[in-house]
DNA sequence: GCCT
DNA sequence: CAGTACG
DNA sequence: AGGCCGCTACTG
């Protein structure tokens, strides 16, 4: 037990050390031979404790002020990551390493209560985001750089301008590699339905890099360098220039398992491990499906196997414009005092001229005061038979604080169309703006750079964030931002509109 | 399958 | 919990 | 060895 004999308050619950982090912490703790001396106690007997954890970004008056002390103990203050670095390895780590050193505390940092555009240089902008505990990891400092947490401001700079261009956040160039993307992405396509994730995921990073590839490849040398694509993937660009096409692709496509099972997953609702299942109970086509509906599809997907043939057609821009004003002037009619800002996403704000579905972004004011606006929205919607089906319809987030309406809405002379509605506060509108504008692979694209660097981006927003095992376990405030103009800006990144977010 |  | 979905 | 986006949100 590493963390044997050790008496530890932690101190959470302010300076971006959330409370919730300091319960795992220290139900970790506890689990590794630790005492947990709780705060009212740890008052009483300073004395006693071994050491103290506090948030990295707090100074000596918070301290005292959490603690209702007049000067501080005599034990060491530590970072939260000390604990969570002792956790991880299993061994016990030396908390002077760790140690927030209580005469060089103060840089101050007042979160600003009134929003400011962010400032043009990344280190000014990252100035303005809220430290998370975490500096103090000599193990992050040795895997990887975190310029929230680095003090030098010109390094920082560098190194964010450098790191940049392994990401591949945009497309400013058409494809030029269509002759081989086309046929990487139906292997790509397989390799995840068969559930090989990491054949998926190889062959979809290498995609996006020969996408973004400013010029046409037609000789195999010329890949030689290309990040995400090695040895194997090289060679089948290989194969793809001499022949057109891959014998893998052909085998794979003479699979009557795979074959199956690219169909069935089309439905809405059913993915790879249903078609598989399907398949195993001897289903092979839609028609066998429809003519003897399993038993443990759900009613979603019942649903949307009955609508099938409409759901899967593409959606003219114009449509999508008319049944997106359609929900924007049903809303308005039901908040006439709101001043209600709605965005018709997806691939229409990308600009394209047909889209899969209809995905609309609504925001006002006291969004969370609200809570029963949408389901009022959509069951008006209902009556005005705009709105067919609901498939998922959020009801109350507790902590999570947006709404979301999916289901499956309809023109009077149309065909039934995927609709999507989704409401969040102001606060987090331009966060959810960008995510719900995707494409999908730009937002992996920025979240993994964003990750890289420490932070979480997500559709509410970029958060400082300490991750463990994959997990965030400890994450900062939100980085406020009402433009994505700021959140390019924030980045650091030219702005780049929709149409040029695909990838 | 590729990268750290 | 696994499975599926959204961009 | 382990990550590859999100401690996504929802269903059953």
């Amino acid at each position: 037990m590493i963390f044997d004999g050790y008496k530890i308050c932690v101190l959470s619950g302010f300076a971006g050390f959330t409370k919730m982090s300091g319960e795992i912490i220290s139900k970790n703790i506890s689990k590794n031979g630790g005492t947990i001396i709780p705060l009212p106690q740890a008052r009483n007997q300073t004395s006693n404790l071994t050491l103290i954890i506090v948030p990295e970004q707090s100074d000596e008056k918070m301290i005292l002020k959490v603690m209702n002390l007049t000067s501080l103990p005599s034990c060491p203050l530590v970072s939260p990551n000390w604990a969570i670095n002792s956790t991880n390895s299993k061994t016990l780590h030396d908390p002077n390493d760790y140690q927030i050193k209580k005469t060089e505390l103060p840089i101050k940092r007042q979160s600003p209560q009134t929003y400011q555009s962010p400032p043009q240089s990344p280190f000014e902008a990252y100035k303005t985001l809220p430290l998370v505990p975490l500096s103090n990891s000599p193990e992050m400092n040795r895997t990887q750089t975190n310029p929230i947490l680095n003090q030098n401001n010109t390094r920082l700079h560098d190194d964010l301008l450098q790191n940049k261009d392994k990401y591949m956040f945009t497309k400013e160039q058409p494809n030029l590699n269509e002759h081989i993307t086309s046929v990487l992405e139906i292997l790509m396509e397989n390799y995840f339905l068969l559930r090989d994730r990491g054949r998926g995921f190889a062959y979809r990073s290498a995609i996006i890099v020969l996408k973004s590839h400013p010029e046409k490849i037609i000789c195999g040398d010329q890949v030689g360098n290309l990040q995400k694509v090695g040895k194997k993937i090289k060679k089948k660009i290989q194969e793809i220039l001499e022949t057109g096409t891959l014998k893998r692709v052909k085998a794979m496509d003479e699979q009557s398992r795979l074959k199956a099972i690219k169909e069935f997953s089309k439905i809405w609702g059913v993915g790879s491990a249903t078609a598989d299942k399907l398949f195993t109970l001897g289903y092979r086509t839609l028609d066998d499906l429809r003519k003897n509906i399993p038993q443990f599809l759900n009613d979603n997907q019942r649903i949307c196997l009955e609508l099938f043939d409409e759901i899967k057609e593409r959606i003219p821009r114009e449509e999508v414009k008319e049944i997106s004003d359609q929900v924007v002037e049903y809303a308005k009619l039901l908040l006439p005092n709101k001043d209600i800002e709605a965005n018709t996403c997806g691939s229409y704000r990308r600009g394209k001229e047909t889209c899969g579905d209809i995905d609309i972004l609504l925001t006002f004011d006291d969004v969370l005061e609200n809570k029963l606006f949408l389901r009022e929205l959509v069951d008006y919607l209902i009556e005005k038979k705009v709105v067919t089906h609901v498939l998922i319809l959020s009801e109350n987030c507790k902590k999570h604080e947006s709404f979301t309406f999916e289901g499956i809405a309809k023109k009077p002379d149309g065909l039934h169309r995927r609709l999507d509605i989704k409401i969040y506060p102001r606060k987090y509108y331009a966060w959810a703006l960008m995510h719900f504008t995707g494409s999908a692979n730009f937002n992996r694209s920025i979240r993994l750079f964003a990750k890289n660097k420490g932070l979480k981006l997500t559709d509410e927003g970029l958060f400082p964030a300490i991750r463990s095992h994959g997990e965030t376990i400890c994450g900062g405030n939100l980085v406020e931002c009402y433009t994505e103009e700021d959140i390019f800006r924030l980045f650091d990144m030219p702005y780049k509109p929709p149409e040029q977010r695909d990838l």
